[in-house]
Formats: structure tokens, sequence, C-alpha cells
DNA sequence: CTGAAAGCGCTTACAG
DNA sequence: CTGAAAGCGCTTACAG
């Protein structure tokens, strides 16, 4: 592989000078910037970035974290990542973690020993250190669509979950609703405990309690759209009508939630515009050298579809 | 940052002794280790990857790219990806191209730059030169799911796309439908295109040719089950019936294919084995200096739901 | 405008 | 068993 001073021999320069050209330095003699130029096109060089980002001490790459790709809401997240990424130059290092405690502290080794200038996490398990362990290592960390940050250093881009958690709950219980459960994924995720927090708090105002899904629930509102989709697939193979006999309501408004034999009523989520944004924070705070320390909210409106009915009488 | 003179200075020794312990040489003596070990226990360091990369000549980082990490075959391949790249020490570089020339090129400008060590192509435009420009530049690449390589260094893992799609056909026929059509997305994806050419083929074997959706088709075959399941939206939005009126096969068998709203009759694809399989033979031809220079090919087995039946009369 | 020099943080023969 | 030295490929003051 061709190197700075292969290309400085053949133009007859200083290793110095060719930086200077590659990145553009503007104290370069027009006849030399030629020369270089075509050194630089007739061996093929393409500068080392590793050996830069050495010298600079930045890598000029992120890192998203989450628990689940194949989860739109995540996949969407990370697409919103790698557009805003891409056009800012930096790489994007992804981890799928399924919510494994030993996987993200893996990661969490991997990503600081690969120096990443930021990581956006997306979601990770109850109680996961690996917020506090990067943010001691100075790396810059946001959390997007995740509760309660203990830490002031953190940047946040969160669900306004607790309203969302009220309108659904609002919804259901002005159609007649009593009996509702709340439906989640295997997955002991952060955001899953504070959805189910608000709509546990959101039903108590009405002097309700949760009932579990098998004890005559007549509504069911899940986590997420992934699993509100897997609901309706759970109950329908025993038999069960949606809206008719139950309703379910999920979190996301993923692309399918409004598939013509979907349906969902659902509350949005705009992922995509998430990673965006995430990038933009964490992009500032890794060249100002500090954190991102910054939090702002996102609303989310309720989409009502065809899934929830009143209950049946 | 503490670095490893850092350590080597607290623990009274050289920096090669602080290296060989931290790499886990055995050459050391157990005083020694000892010291080092508490040392780097109470710096906290961690070795900088960056630096180890430079002087290895070998990033242990590899790259996947895939036209939209949405798609749910893309999103699996890459959680295979992942999880295997992360038993083996290896960073994954997630491009979503979108299946942009542009964005194609640039990112192998970016890979070239940050020295990965393999790249895993899950999907590109078509007659994209990327594969072309690593393979030149000595950096391993491997074809998950695409079509016909025209070089020998190329890495191949690859659907049967010809037997599936004379599958489907001869479902389709044996049901009795004469008038079909091939349905794809907007993208210029490589494997769309041989979707398109098998089904012709295989039409063609039985006197037929290909019709417009639009034309009077009785079933429709689609590039994979995404477009499936956008097209059975579409349809239905429309008022037709599914499979009463026209039929419906999809490609890849996602999870939400089976699921009891959907039932859509497709074809398999394992893309966590396709992706867990595709890290294991580009870190072997990493690890050896070499490319991949092998072809296999996974066998795509029919499933049979209810998206499909006699056209109407 | 150009080049010599130091240094980023490691690894790796090689002496001792 | 341990350490001195060279070097991976860049960037960046600093002289000239």
């Amino acid at each position: 592989m061709t190197t700075l001073v292969d290309v400085a021999r053949r133009a007859g320069v200083s290793k110095s000078t060719v930086s200077n050209v590659v990145r553009g330095a503007e104290l370069v003699a027009d006849a030399t910037r030629k020369r270089v130029e075509r050194a630089i096109a007739d061996t093929g060089y393409h500068p080392n970035a590793i050996a830069r980002s050495l010298k600079v001490q930045a890598s000029t790459a992120i890192a998203i974290v989450v628990p689940d790709l194949t989860n739109p809401f995540y996949a969407e997240l990370a697409v919103g990542v790698e557009r805003a990424a891409n056009a800012l130059g930096y790489a994007v290092l992804t981890v799928h973690t399924e919510c494994s405690p030993q996987t993200e502290c893996e990661a969490g080794r991997a990503l600081i020993g690969r120096r990443v200038d930021g990581v956006i996490i997306g979601g990770i398990s109850l109680g996961s250190p690996l917020p506090q362990v990067l943010l001691d290592r100075d790396v810059p960390v946001l959390l997007a669509s995740l509760g309660e940050p203990e830490d002031e250093r953190l940047g946040v881009i969160d669900h306004d979950d607790l309203n969302a958690m009220e309108t659904i709950v609002d919804h259901l219980h002005g159609l007649g609703h009593r009996r509702m459960a709340f439906v989640a994924q295997r997955f002991h995720e952060q955001s899953g405990e504070r959805r189910r927090n608000g709509f546990a708090s959101a039903l108590a105002r009405r002097g309700l309690a949760p009932v579990a899904l098998d004890a005559g629930a007549t509504a069911a509102v899940a986590h997420n759209d992934v699993h509100a989709i897997a609901t309706i697939d759970l109950l329908e193979r025993r038999g069960r009508r949606i809206p008719e006999d139950i309703s379910v309501v999920g979190y996301d408004d993923i692309p399918l939630a409004a598939h013509h034999r979907l349906r969902l009523t659902t509350v949005r989520s705009d992922a995509v515009e998430m990673g965006r944004r995430a990038v933009e924070l964490i992009v500032a705070a890794a060249r100002a050298g500090r954190h991102v320390a910054h939090r702002e909210i996102q609303h989310n409106p309720f989409v009502l579809r065809a899934t929830t009915a009143r209950p049946p009488s």
C-alpha cells in the first residue's frame, strides 16, 4: 500500500508538502500542487485514516448501540444516524446487544479501545452501567428514546412516554375499557419499564390498575409496535377477534402499522429524525471536546386506526 | 488518557513488558505481571486499538454494506454479522446505501481509508464498481445474496434464485395461473434483476411471458417479502382480494411473513446464518492475507401459506 | 512556499 | 525474563 513518503518521493517533495495538498491546505504553490496531485493519481494513494486518527487523537467514528436491529424502530434510528454521520464524514460502528448485559459490557470495552468519538445508545438493559463507563472515559454519550438520565453529562433525545401513555389510556378509557394490560417483550429494556409505569400511572389516575393479558383484559397496550403486532398474531391464533374481543395499541408507528391488513392504533415516533438529531448533537460535542449535556423531548402524536374499539358488552 | 508508558512508569518496568502482559504473552515473571496488573487497574488503562492497528497493519474491523437497513432481510443479515464479528473481536462498520451509486462510491473511499480488513456486501446497485475497487486494493470482499460474480477473487454466499423462481412458477402454474407479473421496488438492485430473469426463464419454459401487474395479472411474484407485503397493501386498498382475485408470493420468509394476518407464501432465506458464514469466510481470508475466492449456494425452501390460490375463473 | 523533526501509542525482533 | 530501539503513516509547529 502506498504511503505519503511514496508519493513524496515520486513528486520530489517532502511528506509535509504532500500532507498539505492532501488536506487541502492553502499554502502550496500551484506547480507543486500539480506535481503532487499527479503523483497521487499515479500511485493510487489513499491516506491511511488510522495513522491520521492516532496523530490527531480523534477517530471520526461514532457508535450506535441498539438492542435489536430487526425492530424497525431501531433500524430507522440507525438509518437516520447513517445518513447524518455519512454527511459529516463519520463512520458508524453498529452494536446489536439483544439487551444482554454481557454484550453491552464487551461493547463498552471495544468502543473505548477503538476510541470512538461518541456513542448513541438507542436502548440498553435495565440498570446498565454502559453510559457511566463511557462518560467516565470522556466519551460523549447520547441516549435516544431512553429513560431518565441520572447523569448530567448525558445527552438525551427522548420520547414523551408519559404523555403518550396518558393519551392511549384516555382513548381506551373513553371507549369504555376498564380492564387493560401492558404487554412487553422478553428484554428488560429501560424504556419498557418507563412505559409500563406511565401506563400504570395513567390507570391509577382513573382509579384502575393494570390486569394481566390473560386475566380478562379487554385491551392490551404494547411496549412497541413490533410487540403489538406479535400480540395480535398470538391472540388471533387463539381465536380472539381484534378489535371486537380485545383492543390492541402499539408504540412507534413503524411503516407496517399502516398496512391494510394491520391498521394498528399507535403513537408516532420519528426514529429517522431522532437519529439525525442524535448525530448532530454528538458530533458537536465531540468536536468541542465536551459532553452533550443537553436533553430534548420528541412529541408522540396519537395515531388512531383500526385495532381499538369498544369492549365487548 | 493513560498510555502504556504511564503504566510502565508506575509499575517500574519498560513498555515492552507492559505490552507483553496486556497481550498475554507467556514470557513474563509472575511478580512482574502482578505489579503491572496492579498498575493497569490503578490507572484504568485501556489499550489504544488505533495505535495497535497502525503497528500491526490490521484494523480488526469489517464492514457490511446494505441497501436498506429497514428491510428485515438485511437487518437479519446484519444481526448474523454482528454476532459472529463480536465473537471474533472484530468491529463492524455499517453502511446503508439506499442503492445510491454515489453513496456506494463514498463508502468505498471511506472503507479503504479506514483500512477495514474485509467487506461484506449484502446488496448494491446494478453495475456498481464497488467490489472491484475494493478487490483491487486487496481488501477481501464477499457478496451475500448477490448475483453472478465476474471476479474470481470475490467470495459469494448466494441464494439459489433460479431454482426458487422455478419452484414458485411451478406452484403458480400448477394452480392454473397463466398471467403472472414480477414486481420489484424502486432500487435497481443486482439481485432484483436476477430474480426477474429467473422468473422470466421459468415462464418461458412453459411458453409464457411475464405480464404487467396492471395488465390483468392473476399472480404477482415479488422481489422480496417487503415488497410482497407492500403489494398486498396496494392491491387490497384498490379493492382486490388476495388470494381470491390475485395471488402474491414473496421471497425471504421474514418473520412477519408468518403473521396470522399475512400468511404470505414465500421462499425462505436464512439471513442470520448467511451473515454468520460471511464473517467466517471473510475473517479467514483477512487473517491469511488473501481474497475469499470461494462461492457457495444456500438452498431456499418453498413456504406455502395463504396468499396463493387458483386464479379467478 | 517547503522541509526537517518530533511525536501520536503501540508491537516486535533483538540483546543482554 | 526484561528493556532499548526502530518503526507503523500520518500531522503540525517551526525554521528557513
